[in-house]
DNA sequence: GGCAAAATAGAACGACCGTTCGTTTTCTTC
DNA sequence: GAAGAAAACGAACGGTCGTTCTATTTTGCC
């Protein structure tokens, strides 16, 4: 493959070869936190020389920025894209939220990068906080336009603030994380889909006396 | 007052510059975390030496334990001491609350230790994480027993789920701390506190067609 | 005021950090 | 396979870290 005289060539060593530090290092930001992030240590996880693991990077900051680069393209793909394709309104809402619960709980292993790096960085400037926040603030907008959008085809009330929704649904999330991960209590998962459930029954109809059905896979 | 001969004596010039240690470094980790807290840097930011100020704990750990502690003595102060006195059930909760969102909105300058230590140790073991788990969740069993006693008054449904109900609660600071501190979001304080009322509704009355009042000051 | 004890200072330690630089190995291409 | 480029190495630097040790200063008490 690697005679192959196409424009689109195979990747060469070096991109492969960053592609798998970059790989450890997500891994190990997930449990250190971006700032635990230690080039020596990536550097004997992987076997390779410090200065070796430097040289792709060219500094500290721009290893912390390709992490966050990585998780986000990662996130999207597990989040976002495959929620994408459900209908507008209430169904793609409830798979957003349904695949972020699963991103932030299930892979209990490794943290949330936006979430540990939010606190991390809160009061700390720079590049690294820039990106950081660039990519949170553009995964709320499309939280928020799907809310929008439920609203906009009748499954959520006209009165509805999309912002307000959206800040409520992010605090179900960062709890789960933090009983999840810190207080390591049982049963927290449930706990996040019923507040999710209690929220769009809310948004959804001003008084109804029956309970909201769960699932919203068809319209 | 040195020559004072009572049992119960002033503090000795120990204890007192200790307090003082205790102080800075309280207000450090509060913007650099605890695992940014620095020997060397808080001995300069109070005019001590390094070795002065490592005395007195003997270990980082025990000091940033000490740290923990003194933020647990203050936040029992300022949050749940004056909510205490007042009348249970409602009123009571509506005090926590607002008390906790105070602590961690109006001193934005400053962040939650029991918030970014908990993303900070959530993956690493020991006594610093043992001392602020165990802290969490005496201050998390307090809201629960407010919110039972709500029930018990009738003023919550009967069928409410206090761990529910504080997931809930909790998800609302959370979100709190991270649209304020890290996204600088403007009104963020107004959604945690709308996000409260519209909780307490639902738990209050099934189906209420009015608005719930936003004060609980009087039963 | 003097004496013991407590508190602080100062230097030094080994370890780890990010970074630089010159060398050597490995890959890519012709 | 040889030439050139890309990649990885290894040693070293200056810095900060927590910690230890000994000396010095300050405090509290009789």
């Amino acid at each position: 493959m690697s005679s192959s005289p196409l424009h689109v060539r195979a990747l060469h060593k070096g991109q492969q070869t960053r592609a798998a530090i970059l790989d450890a290092a997500l891994g190990m930001a997930s449990h250190m936190g971006l700032e635990g992030l230690s080039i020596g240590a990536l550097a004997e996880l992987i076997g390779m020389s410090k200065s070796g693991v430097f040289a792709h990077f060219g500094s500290r900051e721009e290893l912390q920025i390709s992490v966050i680069r990585e998780y986000h393209t990662r996130f999207e793909e597990e989040v976002f894209f495959p929620a994408i394709r459900e209908a507008r309104g209430l169904p793609r809402l409830n798979a957003l939220f349904g695949n972020w619960v699963r991103r932030v709980a299930v892979e209990l292993d490794s943290g949330c990068i936006y979430i540990s790096g939010a606190v991390e960085f809160d009061d700390r400037p720079g590049p690294v906080r820039d990106a950081l926040a660039a990519m949170v603030r553009a995964w709320q907008a499309a939280l928020e336009r799907a809310i929008r959008q439920a609203v906009e085809v009748g499954h959520l009330r006209p009165d509805t603030d999309p912002r307000q929704m959206l800040f409520e649904l992010h605090g179900l999330i960062l709890a789960l994380h933090h009983d999840a991960r810190f207080l390591r209590n049982p049963g927290t998962l449930d706990r996040a889909r019923r507040g999710f459930v209690r929220v769009v029954a809310d948004y959804q109809v001003a008084a109804s006396p029956l309970p909201i059905s769960v699932s919203f896979a068809q319209e």
